[in-house]
RNA sequence: GGCCAGGUAGCUCAGUCGGUACGAGCGACCGCCUGAAAAGCGGUAGGUCGGCGGUUCGACCCCGCCCCUGGCCA
């Protein structure tokens, strides 16, 4: 193989068998998680540390500054770079994360419309003073084949669909072609975890974070109110209201649980959707030699 | 032991001046997802309305007794 991906939920173990597969194939890590990208957001999306790394170099950690907003189609551009540069060396790109648009902009043919700040602020302008309801009825009629797969409540993609057919004069829907690996050797690992494990182990993720001085994370970055993004991050959000005083640190933290056993729940209903993931057991005695034959 | 409040969906609670529970939020389960994706948007399933008896054509709503929870008094 070329290319390996590891997926699944949060906090079942992608990290670690990334590593051990980079270790076994020869192969070096690359981010595809949105929100490890940012500096300093350390704790609270459990970025691997220095020494779990075990001399395996990761790629595309600590990239943005947390007042820059998260961009799909900018990342596209740097993991695309990022992979051909170890494979460059002869090495093999190992990604590793749970951001599924982003895992799909790095490994499928996907091709983003470009976006105008301009035209987008007005449209979310007029999201705001007219509602959801007026901008579908303008997509349906533009772009029938978009309108039925937004639903008129979804503002945001509403959005954006209507900005890709100003921008470009094309359908929203002109660009399609699913499922098509870029480089047809890749493999994707999904890690399989049950719910009680899965719940069990946030849950713990959590309680950990705090007591590895999260909430003092979240105060040394101011410029998390900034940004359009970093700051809407799984755990940040939550300490920011508690730092703003609207909730109890014991409220913060029972949200972050909370919130992120929903994320994990949206995570395996993206990827359970990709029939070209290879699923094994988190827990298998024998996973990295699977994940490794898999890979060969 | 007496008084008061309360026992309605897994949880927290609405509600019916007696006529088949419009229930809500959270949770659970499921789905969508192309430049904010750790974001955003949806769908479905859950209730013998604490128990037993009575009044009534009819009670979750009225009456009696009992059980449970919280508070106050003794």
């Amino acid at each position: 193989m070329n290319v390996i991906s590891v997926v699944g939920p949060t906090a079942a173990g992608k990290s670690d068998l990334a590593v051990g597969l980079a270790l076994g194939l020869g192969g070096e890590a690359v981010n595809t998680d949105s929100m490890q990208l940012y500096r300093g957001m350390d704790i609270g999306t459990a970025k691997i540390a220095e020494a779990e790394r075990r001399g395996v170099p990761h790629h595309l950690l600590d990239v943005w500054d947390v007042t820059e907003a998260a961009s799909v189609a900018a990342y596209q551009n740097l993991v695309r770079g990022v992979i051909e540069e170890i494979q460059g060396r002869g090495r093999i790109p190992v990604l590793v994360g749970g951001s599924g648009l982003y895992v799909r902009a790095a490994l499928d043919e996907l091709e983003f419309p470009g976006t105008d700040p301009a035209v987008r602020e007005r449209l979310e302008a007029e999201l705001e003073a007219t509602g959801s309801g007026a901008l579908f009825d303008r997509l349906r009629v533009a772009d029938p084949a978009a309108a039925r797969s937004i639903l008129p409540t979804n503002g945001r993609r509403l959005v954006r669909a209507l900005e890709v057919i100003e921008l470009t004069g094309r359908p929203f829907t002109a660009h399609l072609p699913q499922n098509r690996y870029l480089d047809p050797l890749t493999a994707q690992i999904g890690l399989l975890v049950p719910r009680p494990d899965l719940d069990e182990r946030i849950t713990l993720r959590v309680d950990r974070m705090w007591k590895a001085g999260f909430v003092e994370e979240v105060r040394a970055l101011p410029g998390l109110r900034e940004g359009r993004t970093a700051g809407l991050a799984l755990g940040y959000a939550q300490v920011l209201r508690f730092l703003a005083g609207e909730w109890s640190e014991d409220e913060a933290r029972a949200e972050t649980v909370r919130a992120t056993k929903r994320f994990a729940r949206r995570q395996e209903s993206w990827f359970r959707r990709d029939p070209r993931i290879h699923w094994l057991p988190y827990d298998a005695p024998d996973l990295l030699d699977r994940a490794l034959r898999i890979c060969s």
